[in-house]
DNA sequence: CGTGTAAGGAATTCTGACACG
DNA sequence: CGTGTAAGGAATTCTGACACG
């Protein structure tokens, strides 16, 4: 399917502890932002977050963001729109809407 | 110097928990082949225990070969034997011991 | 809205030791 | 030798809340 080689940046092995250290960012900031919808940290059956490398990737960009004045909802928004244009069910409609289009134009 | 894009799989994340959890070794045997000195995860200020990705690939041959029936000191010589292949020292110690030896070869 | 903090509990990790084989 | 376990303490994480701006 896809790039296994890579499978270690998606693996949610990290507590918040390490993710606050990595990334500077506190604790507070870090749960808040998934409060926000804008990070999905992996639960341990009691509860305890978990986090990937892209996650921090993720987190620093969003921190950057944040900085720079932008709302978490503007964030949010934008994620959603990226996660859309990726979406394989969405790029299928998008096609057939094109084809749609590309039909009318020759009428 | 090396392969910046593999520093995922170096770098020090994970606690003792989670390494058991993809693992499937229980916690008294992680800690176990580090007192034999067959994995060495770094330690926080406090103490806690913190494995990279390439550890747990380690400590999950280090299984295998007990499963064998491998003793934990042979283990532990083949892995010094390894670093001393790969140690840029050694080599250099090595290739000048090939001189030598050619050197004398000649006379 | 974004973030700090004190609060109290639950879960994690650590070490040294005794046990078994 | 390799591993399980009970023991007690220290550190981590979690949630809900009050605070400030």
């Amino acid at each position: 399917m896809g790039h296994a080689e890579e499978a270690y940046k998606l693996k949610k092995v990290m507590t918040i502890g390490t993710v606050c250290e990595i990334t500077g960012l506190s604790e507070r900031k870090v749960r808040y932002y998934e409060e926000r919808q804008l990070v999905s940290p992996a639960r341990t059956g009691k509860g305890t977050r978990k986090y990937s490398f892209v996650d921090i990737e993720h987190l620093m960009e969003i921190a950057n963001q944040i900085e720079e004045g932008t709302p978490t909802l503007e964030i949010r928004k934008d994620l959603d729109r990226r996660k859309r244009q990726k979406s394989p069910e969405k790029m299928k409609k998008d096609m057939i809407r094109g084809q749609i289009n590309a039909h009318f134009k020759n009428l």
